[in-house]
DNA sequence: CGTCTTTGACCTGCGC
DNA sequence: GCGCAGGTCAAAGACG
């Protein structure tokens, strides 16, 4: 990012690995402390010159040792970190095969004996590359419910944060003049060759056609920031700021411009309410690859994404998600369903008035941000009206985690304890202890509390197999630098 | 000199 | 049709 956050030239990928490592050394310095503390050597109080050079001798051979243990602590630490991502991996494999297996089932169930050649309502949340244009299709007819299930399949594990919404035929058909982009094209496809001049001039460009075969989420995040702008790991450039209506902190629009073409866009604006919230508002799909760092937003917005949709919201255009979270990288949101208020951040789009947009809000509530550091802590609930009623959950967890792991794996792998220790129609309490500092066997057991929390609740909740599809392709396109969506 | 930001102008959509 | 507001463009300036 950036120009985001001023200090923005730097790639955000060597700063995020700077990050990993910048906690690697506040492990070992923490710990180095402790153990300095626990063998510290008190200062002689004797006046014998004598007793004090031995003692300096002592001293010498002491810290020596104390080194020593250190290098072995250290060593240790590293090993350890090693364990918990090679952990973390085998994990990640789970949970991939889990939710596949899920999906398919799931699928199977949804449509059982349903017309074939009807295309379900597709919702793919793209990791930053275009789908795979699974929608009317030409071989609806012989869709069989293994290429159903594929196409399920792949809708759910490319998700990202640049969502798109593979719209039905109902919802391209809506009887909307200024869908944008998207649904002119939509339109196009279907034979209506009404475009405006506008869209025509675009469509010349083949990125911004092949990004007019989807809807796109608008993906929307309150922070606490004092910086011009949330580092979110993708690079922005800045083109153009406009005074809004009702707000009298200028909107700043960025461009990504890690790859030419890319037609992301995002918004900046400060809060009224409160100057120190920054809104960040994303739209539209990257057409390349995101740095590393770029992930974990992307791993909390495609999740919250993957929840709006998950809701079958797709048919349900204009409905806006409101979903807070204490933890930037976290996947703990509660969303609201702000269909009737309209949509609570950046509603008055007369660009995109259908677009889905999830809020997520990051603004710690004075509530639950007492003790606990930002990032070790944090609070979830979700509540759904009636008018998700695919969606219609109800849960509330808390879940602390070390932030010893905090790092690109940690967050995720927290997001993932995250949302997954949320329960369908009851409550659930997850605490987590922290880590102790040298204690394996905590680690150990928590990391084992929080597989079971994970598995259980995705055996008792199908529709966080979403959730986790989102997080878990982020972290795969993430890793693997092949493929993610953010920005 | 190249890149990025700033900022006024312009375009478009919407409501009246 | 007109005015308003949001979004985008592009020239000019700043900066490294």
């Amino acid at each position: 990012m950036d120009t985001i956050g001023g200090a923005a030239t730097v790639p955000r990928s060597i700063r995020h690995e700077d990050c990993f490592s910048d906690q690697k050394t506040n492990m070992k310095v923490g710990i180095r402390g402790e153990l300095l503390q626990d063998h510290g050597v008190k200062p002689s109080s004797s006046n014998n010159e004598d007793s004090s050079n031995n003692k300096e001798e002592n001293v010498h051979k002491s810290a020596k040792a104390e080194m020593g243990e250190l290098r072995e602590e250290n060593e240790r630490l590293k090993k350890m970190l090693q364990q918990v991502e090679k952990d973390y991996q085998s994990l990640k494999l789970r949970f991939f095969d889990i939710v596949r297996r899920e999906t398919s089932k799931k699928y199977e169930y949804s449509f059982p004996s349903s017309d074939e050649t009807e295309e379900p309502e597709l919702v793919s949340l793209c990791l930053g590359r275009i789908p795979s244009k699974p929608k009317k299709d030409d071989n609806a007819s012989n869709s069989s419910k293994s290429s159903r299930d594929n196409e399920d399949l792949k809708a759910g594990l490319t998700l990202g944060l640049d969502s798109k919404f593979q719209m039905s035929t109902e919802l391209v058909s809506n009887p909307s003049r200024d869908n944008g982009l998207e649904d002119v094209a939509e339109e196009d496809e279907a034979g209506d060759t009404r475009l405006p001049l506008k869209i025509l001039k675009r469509n010349i460009d083949d990125e911004v056609a092949q990004q007019t075969n989807v809807k796109t989420a608008r993906i929307c995040v309150r922070a606490r920031c004092e910086t011009p702008t949330m580092n979110d790991g993708c690079q922005w450039r800045k083109y153009g700021q406009k005074i809004a209506k009702g707000n009298p902190c200028p909107r700043a629009y960025y461009r990504c411009t890690v790859a030419p073409a890319c037609p992301v866009r995002k918004q900046v604006q400060r809060s009224a309410e409160d100057m120190s919230i920054l809104i960040t508002t994303y739209e539209g799909t990257h057409n390349h690859p995101l740095p590393v760092s770029a992930t974990s937003m992307a791993s909390t917005t495609s999740a919250a994404a993957s929840m709006l949709l998950s809701g079958s919201s797709a048919s349900q255009p204009g409905v806006g998600f409101h979903v807070s979270a204490t933890q930037l990288n976290g996947l703990s949101f509660s969303l609201h369903d702000s269909s009737r208020t309209k949509q609570f951040y950046l509603a008055n789009s007369p660009s995109s008035p259908l677009l889905p947009t999830i809020t997520l809000d990051l603004t710690t509530p004075p509530s639950t941000s007492s003790t606990t550091t930002p990032f070790n802590r944090f609070s979830s609930s979700f509540t759904s009206t009636s008018t998700f009623p695919s969606t219609s959950l109800n849960f509330s967890s808390t879940a602390v985690l070390s932030n010893g792991y905090q790092n690109s794996y940690g967050t995720t792998l927290s997001n993932l304890g995250s949302s997954l220790g949320l329960g369908k129609q009851h409550q659930e309490q997850v605490m987590y202890q922290p880590y102790m500092e040298n204690n394996h066997h905590q680690q150990a057991a928590s990391q084992q509390a929080l597989t079971e929390s994970l598995t259980k609740a995705i055996t008792s909740d199908p529709s966080f197999k979403t959730v986790i599809a989102a997080a878990i392709s982020s972290m795969m396109a993430g890793n693997g630098s092949a493929s993610a969506s953010s920005s």
